[in-house]
DNA sequence: CCTACCGATCGGTAGG
DNA sequence: CCTACCGATCGGTAGG
């Protein structure tokens, strides 16, 4: 791999990302110091500037790697050519554990990617959408009747709102792990899917027959 | 008529929250200036200052004044003594109108609460799980074996995962409205949560003590 | 004395 | 790899 560089240089790159992933994370991507990453390294400013051109290669590189390896995370689920059920039920459980490990970037790639430019912004949503793609596309497989009322997709984003949402809140150390959350979010969603229909309500014409329909 | 102050003195301010909620939820707390915030409101800085002591004092009160109505909307729900299972499809509706209506100052509430001081952001905090609250206990309410297994919290967190995530993606104008995953969601929730089940893992001896004072 | 501001500039600190 | 700095811009406040 490293050729040209010393053998260290690549490693040391892994570590400044990830010591700034976590400062970014805990403090945002402006709030965070160029000097406060060096000292987090262990490195001089001068040092670190080595390493990364400026503040803003930090920023891309912890955004491109978390979702390169989330989409390598679904190819590698997709290749076992499991079941639909079983493949989702994979996907999510891959995806806790994934979020679990990488908690730092994944929490900067949702809150500092508006500090992106617009062509880093769209390559990155990119990605992202094709990782969604692979939930989506299982999902209206498994359920004809959400793709048919165009709801496989706000469904799925429904599923990744728990995924995602969970590490704002969730701690392990008490009677529940992150491998146990996944079991659970899974059971919620195919059990809540079967009841999912398409609104009643036709937005246009507010039409008088108003039984609601509700229930 | 003027008592103490001018009639538009408290307009103002709110004025200059809502524009300041929309910068803060666009930039970030920390990449706004408050040359930025006085040019959104057509203030010059020193006039701006005369509304707010400091940037500070304009983080805390959106922060504030978003939980407030979150814990006055819970009330008001609350005192209408519905059965368990409208109350909760009401405040699960109650809280995707709010949210869509205060996007911004919801997005601050969750991104920008880490710079908030220790004081406040458990304040912040206490007034939010007073909120989750009123939906967990709903829910320990409507499924008992939930409750027993301790999981009323994490699974009403999911729900809180699948509404405030939401705003990440959803933009209305196509075939659904806000209005329309309100029950999207609540049908979701409602329909998967019997298929939960506590996790087979037993990771730790499960100590009965784990009341974690709350309730 | 109050309020509601403005033009100009303060001391510090950011990224680089 | 360090000390020593820069252009700019920050949050906040002076006098009028």
């Amino acid at each position: 791999m490293a050729r040209g560089r010393s053998s260290g240089y690549e490693d040391q790159r892994e570590l400044i990302l990830s010591h700034a992933a976590e400062l970014f994370a805990q403090r945002g991507y402006s709030a965070t110091s160029m000097n406060g990453v060096a000292e987090a390294c262990g490195l001089s400013k001068p040092a670190l500037y080595h390493y990364f051109r400026d503040k803003y290669d930090l920023l891309v590189n912890i955004a491109e790697n978390h979702v390169v390896r989330l989409q390598a995370l679904v190819c590698e689920v997709t290749n076992k050519s499991l079941e639909p059920e079983a493949r989702l039920r994979e996907l999510i459980r891959r995806f806790v554990v994934e979020y679990a490990q990488a908690q730092h970037a994944h929490r900067v790639l949702v809150e500092d990617i508006k500090f992106l430019t617009e062509e880093d912004q769209t390559r990155i949503l990119n990605a992202e959408r094709q990782v969604t793609h692979a939930f989506s596309s299982t999902v209206a497989q498994l359920w004809p009747h959400l793709g048919q009322a165009h709801l496989d997709k706000p469904t799925t984003m429904l599923l990744f709102g728990m995924i995602n949402w969970m590490f704002t809140w969730f701690r392990p150390g008490g009677s529940l792990s992150y491998e146990d959350m996944a079991p659970i979010v899974a059971d919620l969603f195919f059990g809540g899917v079967p009841s999912v229909r398409p609104p009643v309500t036709t937005n246009p014409p507010p039409s008088s027959d108003s039984t609601k329909a509700d229930t």
